[in-house]
DNA sequence: TCTGAGAGCGCC
DNA sequence: AAAGGGCGCTCTCAGA
């Protein structure tokens, strides 16, 4: 690890917090916790603990006084915590952040092992049974400090004392362990995998840094508008609810006379069975008595209105009392979005109605309330946490709120702050194009350089649509072009003939599956260097080798059966999305641009209205600069999209 | 009463 | 032999 000489030696620092609110997920949210404690464990083997107002003044100070570098586990979190309590200090801590065990742990090709995972989780199991009521420790996943630490270093499992996180002792141990493994895995980078080491050194950390950028500015809400949009969600809701009422409500009244009637008859078989038990006959009359009187207890407390949100409840409803055909398209019975959808098709208006319910529920249930909870009311802005590690592909997660998963309805309520603008820009097909630079297939090289439809030739292709012009094919087959488009992606990924037979039945065609494999040799046959490509990198990741992705990022399968489904994938999947993450950090290097958003193949960066035009092309300069030359040529990246004052798809 | 798996669904 | 992949969030339901 270079430490850049400017800094003696290191420390490892981690912070303990605890929510503001009823919820103890507010611990993780910084405008919702406060902090408790701050450990400090240098390689002088000084061990410090700071506490109250002062703790993170306090802190830093020790860090300036000893010229400290510092490191963490995770510590984007704990810096986000950190700058939003102090954000005069970000720049100093910015540059003194040198080192992360996440980051390390997830790029080391050396995986922990999931019997590791499995024995540790029977521990934890144990543990808990030792706790007092109510608490447990959590569940910790494979780059966790508390499994990182015993199979790395072979220390002893060890887990927080739960009833009490405002501890010396274990924030302490919590930085010891993170110095130790910092030291392990650079040493192992070093002497093992020096590649995985420059990319963790050069990308994974940079990148990190920049993502604690984009979480701590946010991104401006727009909440009249947020409003107006949950208030029509609500009322959409309540209205389809009416609606599908109405047309359920006789089912709604068997339902509930069967109900009683289940009910009625349980009590009157516990009354028949206690009066059987009976020693002196004469109450039997009374025990009948009582037995009732608890009936209509329970009847009272009876629910039986149908729940919209139970599987259950639903499958009974449609399958008994519609006698609608519930099955997907694997033959299993299920109340799926595909399956509603061919009911709604064959005009069943119920089902409809049932889909608008869903739609409207799934915003008004899981996007708003999130929302609500995380906006930050003092500045009106979202702040999301993206996870580096959060795939196993390289691409982020993004959570609380997931950013990454914003319906295309609501991103116009996230908008530029006054006299910014947004620019919104993804790389367009960025798959095949990757596919193309990686495999050298002529077709596809071809395909992507003279700027084809993918799509259009995989329909002429599959469907032996031979003497139809090429533009002709959108609109004179456009049915058949949905099914090649559904399938295209996949094949060349490994999908099979099943795979390709569900694109059919969800456009309601039935093919057999015979004719169904036909056309999956069809297209590895037409992209004949796709698939060569493909079983040779499957080969070299089922013999264990360690293969590097376009900006250097290492894949490594422990388990071979799973090469076969996700070695091709990840290898174009992570490059697509590190190409993003990498311009992404240049874009944040220009002075003027701010990114905001980064969602797997398109950024949303905030730049001043007066230079949107200017600051645009640099954008695009970045997402697109990257060279995708192979021995046979080269393919260009594009991008779509453009300016405005709130992000829009 | 709490937890974890599964269903379902939003995005790429 | 056959197999698209990657997430996070909310709800229900069953088991402890």
């Amino acid at each position: 690890m270079t430490l850049g000489k400017t800094y003696s030696y290191l420390a490892a620092v981690d912070i303990e917090t605890k929510s503001l609110i009823p919820d103890p997920n507010g611990a993780l949210i910084p405008h919702l916790s406060v902090i408790t404690v701050i450990g400090l464990v240098a390689q002088s083997g000084d061990r410090k603990v700071f506490r109250g107002p002062e703790a993170i003044d306090e802190c830093c100070e020790y860090i300036k006084q000893n010229n400290l570098g510092v490191i963490g586990q995770n510590f984007k979190f704990d810096l986000r915590k950190i700058i939003f309590d102090r954000p005069d200090l970000e720049q100093f801590l910015m540059e003194r952040w040198v080192g992360d065990t996440l980051l390390q742990a997830h790029n080391l090709p050396d995986k922990v092992v999931d019997s590791f995972l499995a024995q540790y989780e029977l521990k934890r199991e144990h543990e808990n049974d030792e706790l007092p009521k109510g608490y447990t420790h959590r569940k910790a996943g494979a780059l966790s400090l508390k499994v990182l630490a015993p199979y790395f270093l072979g220390v002893p499992p060890f887990w927080e004392d739960p009833t009490d996180h405002d501890n010396d002792e274990y924030v302490l141990k919590d930085c010891e362990y993170t110095l130790r493994l910092f030291e392990y895995f650079d040493k192992r980078f070093k002497e093992e995998f020096p590649a995985a080491g420059r990319f963790y050194e050069e990308c994974q950390l940079p990148w990190t840094k920049m993502l604690l950028k984009v979480e701590v500015t946010g991104i401006h809400v727009d909440t009249d508008k947020m409003s107006q949009k949950e208030y029509d969600a609500v009322t959409d809701r309540s209205e389809a609810k009416l609606i599908l009422d109405g047309m359920w409500a006789t089912i709604q009244q068997e339902i509930t006379r069967k109900s009683e009637g289940d009910l009625q008859a349980r009590y009157e078989a516990m009354a028949l069975t206690a009066i059987e038990k009976l020693k002196d006959k004469t109450k039997a009359e009374r025990t009948h008595e009582r037995y009732a009187n608890n009936y209509a207890q329970a009847r009272a407390k009876l629910d039986t209105s149908i729940n919209l949100a139970s599987p259950k409840q639903l499958l009974e409803v449609l399958s008994e009392y519609r006698g609608y055909d519930v099955r997907d398209f694997d033959g299993k019975t299920s109340t799926s979005k595909e399956v509603l959808q061919k009911l709604a098709q064959e005009g069943h208006e119920d089902i409809k109605t049932l889909l608008k319910y869903r739609s409207a529920d799934k915003l008004a249930n899981s996007y708003f309330p999130a929302y609500k909870l995380f906006l930050r009311k003092d500045t009106g802005t979202m702040h999301t946490t993206f996870n580096p590690s959060g795939a196993r592909t390289g691409r982020l997660s993004s959570s609380k709120p997931n950013m990454q998963q914003v319906a295309p309805v609501l991103r116009d309520m996230f908008t530029a702050r006054p006299g910014y603008k947004l620019v919104t820009k993804d790389l367009a097909a960025l798959e095949p194009v990757l596919i193309a630079y990686y495999t050298q297939d002529p077709r596809l090289m071809e395909i992507v350089q003279s700027g084809m439809s993918f799509h259009c030739v995989n329909t002429k292709e599959v469907f032996g649509l031979q003497d139809v012009p090429l533009e002709e094919i959108k609109h004179r087959h456009a049915d058949l072009r949905k099914i090649a488009k559904e399938f295209g992606l996949s094949v060349l990924y490994g999908a099979g003939g099943n795979r390709v037979q569900k694109s059919f039945l969800k456009q309601g065609v039935s093919r057999d599956i015979a004719q169904c494999k036909q056309y999956v040799y069809k297209l590895r046959d037409t992209y004949a260097g796709v698939w060569q490509f493909k079983e040779e990198l499957d080969s070299m990741l089922q013999r264990g080798d360690v293969v590097y992705n376009y900006m250097g990022r290492p894949i490594v399968f422990n388990d071979p059966e799973e090469v076969y489904m996700k070695g091709f994938n990840r290898l174009i999947q992570g490059s697509g999305s590190d190409i993003l993450q990498a311009a992404a950090y240049d874009i944040s290097q220009e002075p003027g641009c701010q990114v905001l958003l980064l969602v797997h193949d398109e950024l949303v960066v905030e730049v001043p209205e007066k230079r949107a035009e200017e600051l645009e092309r640099r954008v695009e300069f970045h997402m697109t600069k990257w060279d995708l030359t192979n021995d046979t040529g080269t393919v260009k990246l594009k991008v779509e999209g453009g300016i405005d004052l709130c992000w829009k798809k």
